[in-house]
DNA sequence: GCCGTTTTCGGCCCGACTGTTTTCAGTCG
């Protein structure tokens, strides 16, 4: 398989992995990292930036040498410095760094006087009281790390945003009730909006942190309290999601929530301008010296340190810092600005509701659009196949004439073959409002024949939206093979647009694919993919999705009002597009 | 190993909690 940025960024971990556990310069094992980082969020094809002959250097963190093997990677998969490691440090002695509790130096001790490299070994040798008799080890030690490989094993889950929302509220109101708290409110990725958490974290503002702490602990679904301080303690639930509380004074609020806010990455480059500025900023507050000159809201910590506040969705060190203090952070869309919705379906395919139940529901959620796009059935053809949307066609014009405030746009989710042609004929889809196209199966095709797929659906005249475009399924089925690059710049040449789904299980387009969206000019639509009238509730999710990829109100295609967008879907559903396909191969 | 309106060399974020120590190393967020 060809090499992809997320492999060259797998090979950089495993190297600074393997040099802590060697005990290497911690600054050298920080670049290693950093570069992964940059590596696996980056929006170009670095493999293709080799062959291209660009300059490496030119990315962020990505020095000479990281340069020179980055073209080692690219050509052969591997570089010699990661050979060599593997061969001084065999096994899978880099797994045993994911136990909590495990970190370099423990490791290492534990390779060095039990030959322990892996976990099943490290489980054994702790079994038999091995593990006790090491220095710096200890009979608890040994059993922490016990519970934390079985728990590994069974379990290394991240969890999606309204599960991790179910766990989470609960434990809010308790936390609330607590007396002498002032605010208890969520911060982490959870208030980032990343698509999956490893872990909750709250923030809460308290006279006494010493009974937060123990109601904390003392919550009734705590399966096992892994620390318990007088401000700061971690708890995993019984559903296995581990949750870290922080307790500060309100005057320490802001500060407290830009630190436990995160992400690690942003707050260490804050932190470095604040040194560098002579100032030091901590999770109590901006300090001048002995002096405290800002910390008791988010935005006096980011104007102490000259700049301006990021939304806590941008704050994951892709350059917002910048931004910033250039006083150029987009203004991002919310989920007031989306006035419809393109993509939903109704009991006629996957849908559990009516259209009417579907239009009722949408329009008392204030939206003043819904696209009905129901899915064409794998199997079948025949000359009749298509009487269920020529019939549902006619049904929505029934229900459009009892509104004056909203309207059913007419669509479908047209599959796409593997071929690239629509599963539905070209006589129906002119009939139709707009066309939203679907990869449902065939998702393990090659990069090439996947890219040259949607290419070539893409280019069907009656085209509008690319659905959930890399296909993946959180936690069950990863991203295909994709030149997305290719695809947005399709996009764009077209005049046709890439889906966001908002299902919280999709969120497909990925933030970072969002961003290169917008770059390029084609807007996003963002689809609650609803398959019941609770689910266009989805919405939010892409909403939040959409923030992360710094997508502004203009960015996001269903912000329009319908005026502005029958024009622009009309576009797409014209005849030429073939001709503007072919304009666009010269470019 | 990267990086630079203090630097091309000498820096590299900061504090809490645990367990094993007897003043602190290791880990974590």
């Amino acid at each position: 398989m060809p090499i992809r940025n997320a492999e060259c960024a797998a090979v950089f971990a495993e190297i600074a992995d393997m040099l802590e556990i060697q005990g290497a310069n911690p600054f050298r094992v920080r670049a290693y990292r950093n570069a992964a980082r940059t590596i696996a969020d980056y929006g170009r094809d670095i493999p293709a930036m080799v062959a291209n002959g660009d300059d490496l250097g030119k990315i962020p963190s990505i020095g000479p040498d990281l340069a020179s093997k980055l073209r080692e990677i690219a050509a052969t998969g591997t570089c010699e410095l990661q050979q060599t490691l593997r061969h001084a440090l065999p096994g899978a002695i880099v797994e045993l760094l994911e136990v909590p509790g495990l970190g370099a130096k423990r490791v290492k001790a534990l390779h060095d006087a039990l030959h322990v490299d892996s976990l099943e070994q490290l489980r054994t040798e702790a079994k038999n009281g091995h593990v006790r008799e090491l220095p710096g080890f200890g009979a608890r030690t040994e059993a922490h790390l016990l519970d934390a490989i079985d728990e590994r094993l069974r379990d290394p889950q991240r969890f999606l945003l309204p599960d991790a929302a179910h766990a989470l509220m609960p434990l809010l109101e308790r936390l609330r009730a607590v007396a002498g708290v002032g605010k208890a409110v969520p911060a982490g990725s959870f208030r980032r909006r990343r698509e999956t958490v490893g872990d909750l974290d709250i923030l809460v503002t308290s006279r006494d942190p010493v009974a937060v702490a123990d109601a904390f602990v003392g919550y009734g679904d705590v399966a096992r309290v892994l620390a318990h301080g007088k401000t700061r303690s971690s708890v995993v639930l019984v559903n296995g999601l581990q949750v870290d509380l922080r307790v500060v004074d309100a005057d320490a609020f802001g500060a407290a929530l830009v630190y436990f806010t995160g992400s690690k990455a942003h707050n260490i480059t804050l932190r470095r301008i604040a040194q560098a500025g002579g100032l030091k900023i901590n999770e109590y507050g901006v300090f001048r010296g002995d002096e405290r000159i800002a910390g008791a809201t988010e935005a006096s910590v980011y104007e102490a340190i000259g700049l301006h506040e990021v939304p806590p969705e941008l704050r994951e060190d892709r350059g917002e810092i910048d931004a910033s203090r250039a006083g150029t952070l987009p203004v991002l869309v919310e989920r007031k600005h989306v006035r419809g919705d393109l993509h939903a379906h109704t009991d006629a395919s996957a849908g559990r509701d009516s259209l009417r139940a579907m239009a009722d529901a949408a329009r008392a959620r204030g939206l003043a659009y819904l696209a009905i796009t129901d899915r064409t059935p794998h199997a079948g053809g025949g000359r009749n196949a298509f009487e269920w949307l020529a019939r549902q066609l006619d049904e929505i014009d029934r229900v459009n004439a009892s509104f004056d405030d909203f309207v059913l746009l007419k669509g479908v989710e047209a599959g796409i073959r593997e071929d690239g042609s629509l599963d539905v004929p070209d006589a129906m889809l002119g009939r139709l409002d707009l066309v939203v196209g679907a990869v449902r199966d065939g998702f393990d095709l090659s990069r090439d024949a996947q890219t040259e797929r949607m290419l070539r659906a893409m280019d069907q005249p009656h085209f509008t939206i690319l659905a959930h475009p890399t296909g993946r399924v959180l936690g069950e089925r990863d991203a295909c093979e994709l030149d997305l690059p290719r695809v947005i710049a399709q996009a764009a040449a077209r005049g046709c647009f890439v889906e966001l789904d908002a299902q919280p299980r999709r969120l497909d387009l990925p933030d970072i694919w969002c961003r290169e969206a917008a770059k390029a000019g084609v807007p996003v639509a963002i689809g609650s993919d609803a398959c019941s009238a609770d689910e266009l509730d989805n919405l939010a999710y892409g909403v939040d999705q959409a923030r992360r990829g710094w997508l502004t109100r203009r960015d996001v295609l269903n912000t329009r009002t319908l005026a502005q967008l029958r024009p622009l879907l009309a576009r797409t559903m014209g005849a030429g597009g073939a001709s503007k396909r072919s304009r666009s191969k010269g470019a």
